[in-house]
DNA sequence: CTGAAAGCGCTTACAG
DNA sequence: CTGAAAGCGCTTACAG
C-alpha cells in the first residue's frame, strides 16, 4: 500500500479510502491511485483488513460429514451450491466446516468458534440444535437451513403443505390404506411438520391415520426396505406408501419389485425431496420437491443481511414445496 | 492475549509461545498459561495471526458453478467431502470459490488471487487450464483434481486402465460392434485417456475401433439420448454402448427402452464414474468407479504437504479405477 | 479533500 | 527460559 501511495504521490491513507470507496476523495486523486494500483498489481491483504476492521467477510457453513455420501445428499450438494451463490453474489466467501471423521459433531462448531475466522454461520439443521446454541452463545449471527426450535433466523421448505398436497393426491386416487414411513422420530421437526400435513389432509376427507400403517424409518434405502417388508407382511397391507424421503421410497420400490408387486398398479409409492434420482427410477418416482438450492441461497442472503445490519426476520422464511407427479402413483384398481 | 498474560503472570510473548507449542517454555509456566486461557475463554485471532505469519491456513477450492446441479455432480459432492476431510484433518480450512452466475469462469480465480485469503488452491480440472495458469503466475501453490497438461501437481483417476478393463469386459462378453459415446472432444484429456484404454483393449484382441460407432457427447442425458438415436438408426447398429459417463449411459438406457430394445439382452450398456444413481437404475448400470472422495482427500493432502515444505510429487498421483459389473451388460445373444 | 497518529492482535528475532 | 521491541498491512477517528 505504501508503494502505491508513493507512486501516486499521496499518503497511504488516501489509498485506503480509494479501496473502500469512501467518499471524500477528489476524482483526480482517485484515478491516480487506481492507476498506481493497477501498475503495481497491488492486492490488499485480507488478513490486515480483517484485523483492522474486526470482520472477515467470510461466512462459515456447517455441514454433516456424511460418512456415506450417497445420492441422498444430492439435497446437500444443491444446498451448498445455492449457499455459495448467495454468498459470493454479496462479495463474501464461504468457509466449509464439517466435523472431522474422528471427532464428535460439536467439534466442528467449536473449531469455528475458536478460530474466529468467520463473521457469521450457516447451519444445516441436520447438525442438531446444540451446535447452534453454542455458536449463538459465542456471539455469532447464525441462520439455520431447515427446522429449528431455537429463536434464530431460519429458512426451510414448507413441509406441512408439501405433505398435505401429497396426501391429498393419494386420497384423490382413491387410496385409503395409506402407509407412512419416517414418522415416530420425536425430535425431528421436519417429520412432525410432514406428519401434521398428512393428518390435515386426512381430516379434510373425514379420515384419520391408521397407526398400524405408520412405520419408523432412518432415511436410508435399507430402512425403507425393512419398513416395507413389515408393511407388506401385514394381514391387510397398504395400497399406497408415502415415504418421508426418496431413499426410503427407493427401498419400497425395491421390495415391491422383489415380491412381484407392480408399482403403481398394485401399490402406489410417494417420496419426499425429489432428489435427481427420482426421475430416473423405474417407475419414475412421484415426490415432493423442496428446492434445496433456493433454500441455501436464501439463507445466505438472510445471514449476510443481518451482518450488514438489517433486522433479522422474526419468523422462519418458508419456501414453497411442490408435488411432482410421475409414474409411481396411480388410481386404486382393486 | 494481554489479559491472559496478566492473569498467568507472564508476558504476552510467552502466551504466544504456548499457543504455538514452541519449545522453550517451562512446563510449570506453560500450564499456568493454559489455565488462564481456559478461564478467560481466550481464542486467538486468526486474522492477527495470519497477518503476522503471512499465511492463513486456508486453502481455496475452485469448483464449476454447475448451472444445472443435477445428479451428474454426485461426483463433485463426494469430491468436496473428500477435500474437506483431507483439509480439516490437517487443521486447515476450505474456502469455496465458484464463479458467480453472472461472471466469466476466470473471475473466480481472479477473486481468489485478489483477496489473498488462501495459502494454496485446489482446482477441479473441469475449470480449465487458464485459471490454473493464472493462479500459478500469481505465486500460489496449486493442486489439480483431474487431468492437466500443465506442470503442476495433480491427482486423478486411472481413466486409461478403467476404460481398458471396461472394454475387455465387453469383448469377453462377445461384443464386437461396440459404440463409444463421449469421444471426439479434442481438448479433454480424460476423454483421450479413456479412448486410449479402449484402443489398447481392442488391440490386445487384435481388433480396431470402428469409427462409425464413435459418437460425440456432451456429458448430459440429452446428449446421450441423441447419440444413441443416431447409433440405433445405423444400418448395422452396435450390440454394446460404452458411454464415457453415467449420464450419457442413462440417455442410452432411456432410448433403448423407448424403442423396445431390451437391455442387456439386445444391447449392453456401460457407463463411467459409477455415480450413486447407477445402482438404482433399471437395469442397474455397469460402470467404472473412480473414487471421487479419495481423489479430493488425496489432493488436499498433497497441497497441504507442499504448503508445509514437502517437495511436490513430480508426476500425477493416479488413483485406481474399478469396473463395477451390474445388470446392464450381458453376453451377446445374437 | 488529505495527512499524521494510534491501534487491530498477533509473531519473530534479539537480548538477557 | 522469558521479556522488550519492531513489525505484519490495513482502518479509523482526528486534525487541518
Amino acid at each position: 500500500m505504501r508503494t502505491v501511495a508513493k507512486q501516486a504521490g499521496v499518503s497511504y491513507q488516501t489509498v485506503s479510502r480509494v479501496i473502500n470507496e469512501a467518499s471524500g476523495v477528489a476524482p483526480e486523486t482517485r484515478s491516480r491511485v487506481l492507476t498506481a494500483m493497477r501498475e503495481l498489481g497491488y492486492r490488499p491483504s485480507l488478513a490486515a483488513r480483517s484485523l483492522a476492521r474486526n470482520r472477515t467477510e467470510i461466512v462459515g457453513l456447517v455441514l454433516p460429514s456424511s460418512v456415506d455420501l450417497t445420492f441422498a445428499d444430492a439435497h446437500l450438494l444443491q444446498m451448498v451450491g445455492g449457499v455459495d451463490r448467495g454468498v459470493s453474489d454479496n462479495d463474501y466467501s464461504t468457509l466449509l466446516a464439517s466435523p472431522k471423521e474422528s471427532e464428535p459433531v460439536l467439534s466442528a462448531f467449536r473449531r469455528l468458534v475458536r478460530q474466529r475466522t468467520v463473521d457469521g454461520v450457516l447451519i444445516e439443521a441436520g447438525m442438531g440444535e446444540e451446535g447452534v446454541a453454542l455458536l449463538v452463545d459465542a456471539g455469532y449471527p447464525v441462520t439455520v437451513i431447515g427446522h429449528t426450535s431455537l429463536d434464530v433466523p431460519s429458512v426451510r421448505p414448507d413441509d406441512e403443505s408439501g405433505a398435505y398436497v401429497a396426501m391429498q393426491h393419494l386420497l384423490a386416487l382413491g387410496h385409503r390404506r395409506i402407509a407412512l414411513i419416517g414418522s415416530e422420530n420425536p425430535g425431528n421437526l421436519a417429520v412432525a411438520a410432514r406428519r401434521s400435513g398428512c393428518d390435515r389432509a386426512l381430516a379434510d376427507a373425514g379420515l384419520a391415520l391408521d397407526m398400524s400403517l405408520v412405520e419408523r424409518g432412518e432415511w436410508t434405502i435399507a430402512s425403507g426396505r425393512a419398513a416395507t417388508e413389515r408393511l407388506l407382511d401385514l394381514p391387510a397391507p397398504p395400497t399406497a406408501v408415502f415415504a418421508f424421503n426418496d431413499s426410503m421410497a427407493i427401498g419400497t420400490l425395491q421390495v415391491a419389485r422383489e415380491r412381484g408387486i407392480e408399482v403403481p398398479r398394485q401399490l402406489s409409492v410417494l417420496g419426499f425431496d425429489d432428489t435427481p434420482s427420482a426421475a430416473l427410477l423405474t417407475p419414475a418416482l412421484t415426490s415432493v420437491r423442496v428446492f434445496s438450492a433456493e433454500q441455501g441461497e436464501r439463507a445466505a442472503r438472510t445471514l449476510i443481511g443481518i451482518l450488514r445490519g438489517m433486522t433479522p426476520p422474526s419468523s422462519p422464511v418458508i419456501l414453497p414445496s411442490q408435488l411432482v407427479v410421475r409414474s409411481s402413483t396411480a388410481p386404486l384398481t382393486r
